[in-house]
DNA sequence: CTCCTTTATGTCATTATTGACATATAAACA
DNA sequence: TGTTTATATGTCAATAATGACATAAAGGAG
């Protein structure tokens, strides 16, 4: 079983939720495409680590809503208590960036200025996230611990903040570089 | 052709490399093995975007250098001026974290204490690229500037380093958090 | 003298991921 | 009324990336 496989379950240890939802809240942590989320919702239907039921609803299309089995969070554990792989990071600006001297500062000022949009963008969203799990606990979010059920949501999206923080910082950074 | 053919084209922009040396230099900024890039470059040399010699070495193998050519150089401005692909990022390690309450504080402990070794090991090595790069720079680096050799290399590692500083913060923070 | 590691290049099967195609419901908008 | 957007699920071909296999030269450790 791939990793994103493992990433399914750990979101269904919260909610259960359709393919969809998932496709959109595992976004924010590994990246993937509804094409490669179903099939592997299926498969793990097979296995028995997931079970949906088949939700109407009036405003909007019908959903299968999955979730996590007794048998899909023993295989969970298992596969934490496993070594962890190392984070992997492709980021076309940097090759660009590396090799930028081939474009005038004019060009370079723009392709850096399309990022920290991108950027400004993506803090935003981790903003909203943010005041939704506070919305959702009744402990002030520094007060959470790891039994605490946003804990785990909570730390990431702080990690998450602060990366893009960073991120910003150095476009500030490179703006000065290229006046 | 794709982003990391892209990327072997920037390398080859600063200097004159062999297949192998390839893959050990662009692994910061993006990872890849030996195994999808020699195809690589077989594919840009009968594109006529590199060239390369055969260099006879009597202390290890011989190698195959590389060099960009002008049309390679084309190619690559091209590229740049092209919209720059969203970074794509994959860690285990946060799909863990988003249901670390499944397993008890030691092993928590113990999943993070490995990573932070991870990423102090990343900072060490950062530390001696920046290094390097001083050594091979006239000026000091923080006046450098878009038309010097060294910029691109400059402001990356100085991302790197400001992004693998915020991880080990967190990394701090966490600890704190599972005490 | 043998084993291990690093350097060095390559192929190939498998897996992971994307992008295109396909369909359908419901709301909003013009 | 027709168009677009968001929701919702799915398949499949193509591409990207990895892991295993293969070979070889040179140096160092034991």
């Amino acid at each position: 079983m791939n990793t994103l496989s493992y990433g399914l379950l750990s979101l269904l240890t919260k909610n259960s939720r359709s393919g969809y939802e998932l496709m959109q809240h595992i976004q924010p942590f590994w990246s993937a495409k509804h094409s490669q989320i179903y099939p592997l919702l299926a498969q793990l239907e097979q296995k028995g680590h997931v079970a949906f039921v088949h939700v109407p609803q009036s405003d909007k299309p019908d959903k299968k809503v999955y979730s996590i089995t007794e048998q899909g969070k023993d295989a969970l554990r298992g596969w934490i208590a496993e070594p962890t792989d190392e984070p992997v990071t492709r980021d076309e600006l940097s090759l660009k960036v590396y090799c930028i001297g081939l474009v005038d500062k004019e060009q370079a000022r723009k392709m850096l200025a399309v990022r920290e949009v991108y950027y400004k963008k993506k803090k935003e969203r981790f903003n909203l996230l943010m005041d939704k799990i506070q919305q959702g606990s009744e402990k002030p979010l520094d007060q959470l611990e790891i039994g605490d059920d946003a804990f785990g949501m909570y730390v990431l999206v702080h990690k998450a903040t602060m990366k893009v923080d960073t991120d910003l910082y150095w476009c500030e950074w490179m703006k000065e570089k290229l006046k």
